[in-house]
DNA sequence: CAAAAAACATACCAATTGGTATGTTTTTTT
DNA sequence: AAAAAAACATACCAATTGGTATGTTTTTTG
């Protein structure tokens, strides 16, 4: 990696933590300048504008952490139904890259972002649909071997999965404990088990 | 009701709009005391602070709403289950005030201002628990009268269902379209039907 | 009706915002 | 090593932000 990609790697990983913890609107330039000890030159210098960086950000470090997280675990499961539950359960009690107050990137960016941001709101749709169409997947094939009833809809369950994880991470938002995380894991593990 | 009381409920309602269709951060007084063509002086006269009108907002606005939409529902429901799901549907597809596009007012405010404003995370936290409670009091009816089985958790079920309509609510944002409600819709009743 | 308080109006302000203009330094190419 | 391009640094700027100081008007009260 070049001195410059460095820097400009720095600034997205930088930026991401603040408006990861923060949000994107209450994140000024200023202040991820002043925390990677980056100039302003050099901030415009890689970045035409700030959104030319939130989609940086979007594209560069939550798809590829995402894929990371919610999609390699999926892919070739054999056991899907248990695998679908572990990988929620790491991503809620386990995943240091994750933390309780904060939900989940994802989420807060498409709340936040989607209504004004249509750009923002593509990349983001991007990503969700490939997250989405993994479980889908993922439930077809345990359809195939037999771990799950033949008369379950994959789309509808993929849904249920997907809204349940990002509106849990918002009560570990506003209750700040993870004690949610484990009741809503006890309860999906008996909503996965009743797909058998 | 007074003319000076009529004022700032015009303002409350007028910045609950912006405010659930932009999010809290990037509306402006500017921008409200535009909209509502009340000055600069009345509106802090009314509120000392633009904070202390989001609190107000919460409690005056959204806190009387979700009791309507989804507490008073819920209440002495002689079908627990049926009216959980009635419920949901109305919010989804039927209810004037939500719009598909802008997600849950509750939800958006959560995810936006709990993280760094404790006092927003108070009100909304109230909020929240009075919802939470109230399902977790119409599982328990409905455990009672024999229309859900005895070894289900309130409390567990309580969670799953509102974390899916929060989560529910970020997919109609992104996608900006109600098919997705409609799978999940599917989803919840077979999830519900299984508490039997 | 007069005084006092409540309600509203106008003009301003310091701080912060995203962004630019114009440099200097470092690296790469020839 | 010289020229050119890439990478970074500094100083600035107009617009917007939440908020205030100082009014005037309206309503209430004695």
């Amino acid at each position: 990696m070049t001195k410059a990609s460095a820097t400009r790697r720095t600034i997205l990983e930088k930026a991401f933590e603040i408006i990861y913890t923060k949000g994107y609107q209450t994140t000024s330039i200023d202040e991820i300048i002043a925390t990677t000890k980056v100039t302003k030159g050099a901030f415009y210098y890689h970045f035409k504008t700030k959104d030319e960086m939130g989609l940086a950000i979007i594209n560069e470090i939550v798809k590829p952490t995402m894929q990371e997280a919610f999609i390699k675990p999926l892919q070739d499961a054999k056991n899907p139904i248990k695998e679908i539950y572990d990988m929620t359960k790491a991503l809620l009690l386990e995943n240091p890259f994750l933390k309780l107050e904060y939900g989940c990137p994802a989420g807060n960016l498409t709340q936040e972002m989607t209504p004004w941001n249509i750009e923002f709101g593509k990349a983001l749709s991007e990503l969700i649909l490939e997250w989405q169409q993994t479980i889908e997947n993922c439930i077809k094939s345990a359809k195939k071997n037999g771990t799950v009833r033949k008369n379950v809809n994959p789309q509808q369950v993929a849904y249920f999965i997907m809204s349940s994880y990002w509106g849990i991470r918002n009560f570990g938002k506003v209750y700040n404990s993870a004690d949610c995380y484990h009741s809503y894991l006890k309860e999906l593990k008996i909503y996965l088990n009743n797909l058998a």
